[in-house]
DNA sequence: CCAAGTAAGTCTTGATTTAAGACTTTGTCA
DNA sequence: TGACAAAGTCTTAAATCAAGACTTACTTGG
């Protein structure tokens, strides 16, 4: 499978993946949410090559994750800021962070820890269904094909052969 | 950086990415979820390359997140299930496959429909905080250092050099 | 008995991608 | 004028991946 072609896939985690699902680009993204913003910061905290830092930050402002806008003028430097698209990424990359904490933490705990300015606690983010509020874990879950899954009756002519199995 | 190393970074997320964070990886981990188990319907399911998709189980495997048990002896059969820890990941892949449901799918809507077993609806992933139970979202969490974070007063002698910047 | 089939891999080879670091551009500051 | 800074781009060798042939061990049909 090439990458770039993945986005056309019938299934919604491989087409986020396509966008976001390198591991570069997730640690980019953890930057952003630590509040690094410029060129240098990215290169410096993650160690990344450069045209490789470049490219990716390319990607995701193309994607509309990340906005690129001036922060100086005389020379002119960028900053690059998430969007609100961006932001919603923050519960996928902070349950990858609290997995983590949980199975590969030292003995010493966690490097980061997050405290929820509302109420003031430190905490682990917990899934949620959003209809009951109930705790949610995979084998609570049901699931079925969505009207965009494999065309069901009425397929158009020119439609591509969709695959056999079962493609979320 | 070298994706070997990145376990040994003082970082949750970079930890984490160094064994499930590679597109493969999710997809596989995506397809246990959905109740695939065996190495050809793995393959016919993503196209993966053999050779690739070998490779990825047995680091599932041996990161105890897959478990590899035979289901037929004469001849012996494998297949793959998650464990509790693989499990855990569930969280993780539901909020990457609900972004894409959000900004990737098409006018007909998301490939695949999530039930909630427990209270009959069809839902939606929402973070919440484990202490005090609201709605989560980037701007309410506020992160420090944990103990784990770069030596502070009493550095081991051999210890390996922290970096400087930030590394969650 | 022999041939074909099946599941789960392994191996080989050529195409992509990445890492590392030098180089470029535009402007400031001493 | 020379040194410095930020944000890139370019080059080349090394690592990883894709595609598909091959392997192993056992079953089933003729």
């Amino acid at each position: 499978m090439r990458w770039q072609t993945l986005d056309r896939e019938n299934c919604s985690l491989a087409r986020t993946l396509a966008v976001v699902g390198d591991r570069w680009t997730l640690l980019v993204l953890r930057d952003c949410f630590l509040r690094v913003r410029r060129f240098e910061d990215f290169e410096a905290s993650l160690k990344i090559a450069r045209r490789v830092l470049a490219e990716r930050l390319a990607l995701l402002v193309e994607e509309g994750i990340l906005v690129k806008r001036p922060y100086q003028d005389r020379p002119v430097r960028y900053e690059y800021r998430l969007t609100e698209k961006g932001l919603e990424l923050y519960p996928a990359l902070i349950s990858l962070v609290h997995w983590g904490d949980k199975h590969y933490a030292g003995k010493s705990g966690p490097p980061l820890i997050h405290r929820h300015r509302t109420c003031g606690h430190d905490f682990r983010s917990a899934l949620t269904c959003s209809e009951c509020g109930e705790a949610l874990d995979a084998r609570a879950v049901e699931v079925r094909p969505g009207a965009a899954a494999k065309p069901a009756a009425p397929i158009p002519a020119n439609h591509i052969r969709s695959r056999t199995a079962a493609t979320p």
